[in-house]
RNA sequence: CGGGGCGUAGCACAGCCUGGUAGUGCGCUCGGUUUGGGACCGAGAGGUCGAGUGUUCGAAUCACUCCGCCCCGACCA
């Protein structure tokens, strides 16, 4: 390709509205625009870079039995209502109407529309497994499109589905996509951690994210160097050190006034309070279930513990949990926040006529002589020994995991937790779409079972997107290798010289017979303006056709090392195509 | 959806408070000089000042409404 007609408009200034490194390096370098919220136009350069992602992407599926399908993204309400997401999915989903009135949506997954073809033309286990995948535009009408090309409402996925007669079968289907996943993450340059997940809406029994570390992303995992673990946040958990109780309380708890204590911090200096780790921290929340409606929950934590909300949904099996509003804590507790306690709540509740769950995390169990609200204004109680006076429903795993907190899977690692971008998903899907819309097979004894599925997704610009927040420095992209746009960039420094153009348009001949693709610059500008596009865009090697050409030399620069070497013009080429194509 | 900010030339911004000729830098066009890290000189082109309504003799500027974009939060396979 020629620069001089090639469409690559780059900008000197970074527009005001990018802030994050890869929205405004991928505005500098020519590569997006921005057409609405969260709507991006892909050009030449950038859609060269998603090609190659793309065809990674397929070279993977493909060696793992995947068959690659091309899925409608407009799609009729009903199979849709099938599933129960066309009303679960809410404003999330692009919804029109066609001509006639019928309603339509923009396909946010493609569960419902593979799933559909798959109960029509799969019989029998003998024509399992199947992996069916497509790469395609996506629709999600995000509340809030952010990070430039990271959180959008249109965007182009990779997502494959599997079809098994058996658990046994998605095991392997997983583990295979799992597998095909860090090939195609290690081939496009990105370093990433797999986590554990949350399944979340999408149902089913296990999922794992691949995440990759940058402050650019909007999730927060755990990981640790030492072993490996790596968990999302909302799964994540850590080892405590035990904290020795003094002796369990005998007698009843005591209440005592409190005045002028709001929060956990106020009772630490409080006369006769506790250490923050000597509180029962008590939270209301709202729990939405689908089926049966709106409950009040107590969440109950240490004191110097802080709730992860996603952790006490899922415990609770809630679609969706919130922080009950002080009016209703008043109604529920009697009391306002800051001397709330659940003992007593219990009675209180089925006083009234409802039904309050008590669900505690692990660092409390078999805790004594501890220190909680009276659920009476300015007023605690000391001598709490929880499982003596409080009934817990559900013991489980509430608290959110900080940095520096022990390992919970070997011996002296430390947890860091980091933010991480999402550049991939899978999920042990179950039979949760084949049951709803009945996709059986015939198993080898005859009899009708549900298929079992996974689900598999890839967010392309993502990958390009988390390889400029990996991949740059302060004059540009840097890509790796094997996404990059061209493999090679040639610099003719002046082309109003013949002798340098001239050799310009040999080695541009030269190295594309050699299988490079190759970018040559043979506009009409100054070097200098051409250096600093080329360091821009971020093609991983530059030759320069400049002064020492004549003498038969040419420069090689190595855009992440910036560092330049003289070769000679007979042996560039061969230079070139050995570290360009080094590991393809 | 709640909170905050911003809409003036392709990009970055000034002008607005205190109403009266729309400006600067980069980019673009033409001419000249220059030619290895975003050159210099000269001459140009380019804007219904986001939209509408109102106040006023007169609105980029004041008021109201709407739209759009960005950030924080809520939300999010």
């Amino acid at each position: 390709m020629r620069w001089s007609n090639f469409f690559i408009p780059t900008l000197r200034e970074v527009p005001a509205d990018a802030e994050v490194v890869s929205h405004r390096l991928l505005l500098r370098a020519g590569m997006v625009r921005q057409l609405a919220a969260g709507i991006y136009s892909y050009l030449p350069l950038s859609w060269l870079v998603m090609r190659r992602i793309m065809e990674i992407v397929r070279e993977e599926m493909d060696a793992i039995g995947g068959q690659e399908f091309f899925l409608p993204a407009l799609n009729p309400r009903e199979i849709w209502e099938e599933t129960g997401r066309w009303t679960v999915m809410g404003d999330n989903m692009f919804r029109l109407k066609d001509r006639k009135g019928a309603d339509l949506c923009l396909g946010m997954t493609h569960e419902e529309v593979f799933t559909g073809i798959a109960r029509h033309e799969l019989r029998s286990y003998k024509q399992l497994p199947q992996i069916w995948y497509q790469i395609q535009t996506k629709f999600r009408d995000e509340a809030r499109p952010k990070s430039g090309v990271l959180r959008v409402r249109q965007f182009i996925m990779k997502d494959a589905y599997s079809f098994d007669v058996d658990q046994a079968g998605l095991d392997k289907s997983f583990e295979d996509q799992r597998a095909a996943y860090v090939k195609i993450f290690t081939r496009c340059g990105l370093k990433f951690s797999i986590v554990e997940a949350s399944s979340g809406a999408m149902g089913g029994s296990a999922s794992n994210e691949f995440m990759v570390k940058t402050d650019a992303g909007e999730d927060l995992i755990a990981t640790c160097e030492r072993c490996g673990y790596a968990a999302n946040l909302e799964k994540a958990t850590s080892r405590l050190a035990s904290i020795a109780d003094q002796t369990a309380a005998t007698d009843a708890p005591e209440e005592f006034p409190t005045p002028g204590v709001r929060t956990i911090e106020d009772l630490i200096s409080f006369p006769g309070g506790a250490a923050a780790d000597r509180q029962i921290k008590t939270l209301v929340y709202v729990a939405t279930f689908e089926t049966d409606g709106q409950q009040p929950v107590l969440a109950l934590l240490r004191g110097d513990h802080q709730l992860h909300e996603t952790k006490l949904a899922d415990a609770l099996g809630a679609t969706e949990v919130r922080p009950a509003h002080p009016e209703e804590i008043r109604e529920l507790m009697g009391a306002g926040a800051g001397s709330l306690g659940g003992v007593g709540m219990k009675e209180r509740a089925k006083a009234a006529g409802r039904e309050l769950r008590i669900v505690a995390d692990h660092a409390l169990k078999n805790r004594s002589n501890m220190t909680t609200g009276a659920n009476k204004d300015e007023h605690h109680l000391r001598g709490v020994n929880i499982e003596r006076d409080i009934p817990v429903d559900l013991w489980t795993d509430l608290r959110t995991v900080q940095s520096g907190e022990a390992c919970p899977n070997c011996e002296a690692g430390v947890l860091e937790v980091s933010k991480s971008l999402e550049i991939g998903h899978i999920f042990k899907l179950g039979t949760k779409y084949s049951k709803s819309m009945n996709a059986t097979v015939l198993d080898q004894n005859g009899k009708e079972v549900p298929v079992v599925m996974g689900s598999y997704g890839i967010g392309v610009e993502r990958i390009m997107a988390a390889a400029i927040e990996l991949h740059h420095d302060a004059d540009g992209i840097i890509w790796p290798r094997q996404i990059a746009p061209f493999d090679v960039v040639v610099t003719v420094t002046n082309v109003k010289q013949p002798e340098l153009k001239d050799a310009g348009e040999r080695l541009y001949a030269d190295l594309r017979a050699a299988g490079l693709e190759v970018l040559l610059d043979d506009r009409d500008e100054r070097a200098g303006v051409k250096f600093k596009d080329a360091d821009l865009i971020g093609i991983p090697y530059r030759v320069t056709v400049g002064k020492k050409t004549t003498e038969g030399t040419v420069e090689l620069f190595d855009r992440a090392a910036k560092q330049s070497t003289d070769v000679s013009l007979s042996e560039v080429v061969a230079r070139v195509q050995q570290l360009a194509l080094a590991g393809s």
